[in-house]
DNA sequence: CTCCAGGTGGCGA
DNA sequence: TCGCCACATGGA
C-alpha cells in the first residue's frame, strides 16, 4: 500500500464504554506509523484510555502528519507520542498491546476506511468534546492585544494552540496533584501508578480479542480506610503526604468536601481556592490546579515553579523574583490576569507552561 | 557529589 | 511577612 493511498484514508472515530473507561479506538487525526523509514500503515486503533490520569492534563491535536514510531514515542514532541504515553506509562500490558497493534495493522487486518467528516465538530459526541473542552476557542484564549504587545513569544506560542486542557474527575485530580510537590514528573506518575494498582478496581477488557488489564482510580470509600504506613509505599515512602491523602479522601467519603457543589461556577475561584486549601497537604497551587483540571475552571491560573519562571523572563515580572510565598501567589495571580482574559487565564496558562518547558527549559516529559 | 524536579507547612527572627 | 528546612527519591 502506498504512501499516498494511505494518506487518503482515515477513519471515524470509533468509540465504546467499559465500565467506567472509555477506550477509544481511533485513526481521526490521519496519524501515520512508521518504522525504520517505512510506513508500515495507517494507525488502525490506538488504545487510548480516555479516562485517564490527571497528570496528563493535556491533549494536543495536531494536522495530519506522519510520524515516526520511535522518535515520537521518545521525543515527546507529537499527538500520538502523547497517546501512546499515557498507555506505556502506566499499563504494562499495552507496552505489548502496542507492537501487537502494530502487527495487525501491516497485516492482512488492516483496512482503510471512510474519511472522516469532523474532527472538531459536531460530530463527535458530546463527552468528547466536553472532556477535550472543544467549546473553547482559542480566539478567545488570549487577549486580542497579546499577539502586538508579544509578537516574538506568539510565534513560540502559536505551535501549543492545538493544546486541550482535560476535564477530569475531581477527586482523582485532587489526589494526584497532592502527589505532585517539588519532585519530578516520573515519580509522580509512579505514585500515581502504584495507587491505582494497589488500592483501585481491578478490570479486564477484551479488546480485539486480547485481554487487557485496567485498574480504576481508587474511590474516596477506599482510600479513607487505608493505613497510612501501607498506603506511603505508594507515596514515594512519604508518610506526610500519605497521611494527608488519607484525610482528604476522608473529608470526600464523609461529604465534609463536596467537590460536586466546588464544581458550581457561581462560586468564586478564591472561595473554591480557600475551601480546598483548607486540606492539609493542599496549598494555593495544588487547589488551583484541582480547580483548573478537575473542576473546569478554566479561570484558576495554579503558579509554580516553572510558571514562576516564565513569568519573569517574557513579562518582566519583578515580583517573580521573590520567593515562591502565599502572598506572592496572589500577587502574581493579580498580574498575570492584568496581561490575559481573566475568564480563561489557567487555559492560557496551560499553554505558556508547555511552551516555556518545552522551547525553553527543553524538557522532553509532558 | 550537587542540583533540581509541575510544593507544603512548621519554625524562628 | 520572610527565609530556611524537612519531607523522599531519582535523574542529569
Amino acid at each position: 500500500m502506498s504512501y499516498q493511498e494511505l494518506k487518503r484514508g482515515t477513519a471515524p472515530l470509533r468509540y465504546f464504554l467499559c465500565k467506567k473507561y472509555y477506550i477509544i479506538s481511533l485513526q481521526v487525526f490521519n496519524v501515520f506509523i512508521r518504522t525504520n523509514n517505512v510506513s508500515i500503515g495507517q494507525c488502525g486503533f490506538l488504545c487510548l484510555k480516555l479516562k485517564q490520569y490527571p497528570l496528563y492534563n493535556t491533549f494536543i491535536i495536531k494536522e495530519p502528519r506522519v510520524v515516526d514510531i520511535k522518535q515520537s514515542l521518545f521525543s515527546g514532541q507529537t499527538f500520538l507520542w502523547n497517546i501512546h504515553k499515557f498507555d506505556f506509562d502506566y499499563y504494562s500490558t499495552l507496552i505489548d498491546t502496542i507492537p501487537l497493534f502494530i502487527r495487525q495493522i501491516s497485516g492482512n487486518e488492516f483496512k482503510v476506511n471512510a474519511p472522516v467528516k469532523e474532527i472538531k465538530g459536531v460530530a463527535l459526541p458530546q463527552f468528547i468534546r466536553h472532556y477535550f473542552s472543544l467549546e473553547i476557542d482559542i480566539e478567545n484564549v488570549f487577549p486580542e492585544s497579546f499577539s502586538r504587545l508579544y509578537p516574538e513569544l506568539w510565534v513560540l506560542l502559536s505551535e501549543y494552540f492545538p493544546l486541550r486542557i482535560l476535564r477530569q474527575d475531581p477527586f482523582e485530580t485532587m489526589i494526584s496533584f497532592m502527589c505532585a510537590q517539588g519532585i519530578g514528573m516520573h515519580l509522580i506518575r509512579k505514585q500515581v501508578s502504584l495507587l491505582a494498582q494497589t488500592y483501585g478496581e481491578k478490570t479486564t477488557v477484551t479488546f480485539k480479542g486480547r485481554e487487557v488489564v485496567f485498574h480504576n482510580f481508587p474511590t474516596a470509600e477506599r482510600l479513607a480506610a487505608a493505613d497510612p504506613f501501607v498506603l506511603s509505599r505508594c507515596t514515594n515512602n512519604n508518610r506526610l503526604r500519605a497521611a494527608n491523602i488519607i484525610m482528604a479522601a476522608q473529608g470526600v467519603a464523609e461529604g465534609r468536601v463536596d467537590l460536586k457543589s466546588l464544581g458550581n461556577h457561581q462560586i468564586s475561584l478564591s472561595e473554591v481556592r480557600r475551601r480546598l486549601a483548607q486540606n492539609s497537604g493542599i496549598g494555593f497551587k495544588i487547589a488551583d490546579c484541582i480547580a483548573l483540571f478537575g473542576l473546569g475552571r478554566f479561570d484558576a491560573f495554579p503558579i509554580d515553579t516553572h510558571v514562576k519562571q516564565y513569568l519573569g523572563k517574557w513579562f518582566n515580572s519583578t515580583t517573580a523574583l521573590r520567593s515562591l510565598s502565599p502572598a506572592t501567589y496572589l500577587i502574581l495571580d493579580e498580574e498575570a490576569r492584568a496581561f490575559l482574559n481573566p475568564e480563561l487565564a489557567g487555559y492560557a496558562g496551560h499553554i505558556l507552561f508547555h511552551c516555556w518547558r518545552k522551547e525553553v527549559k527543553k524538557l522532553q516529559s509532558f
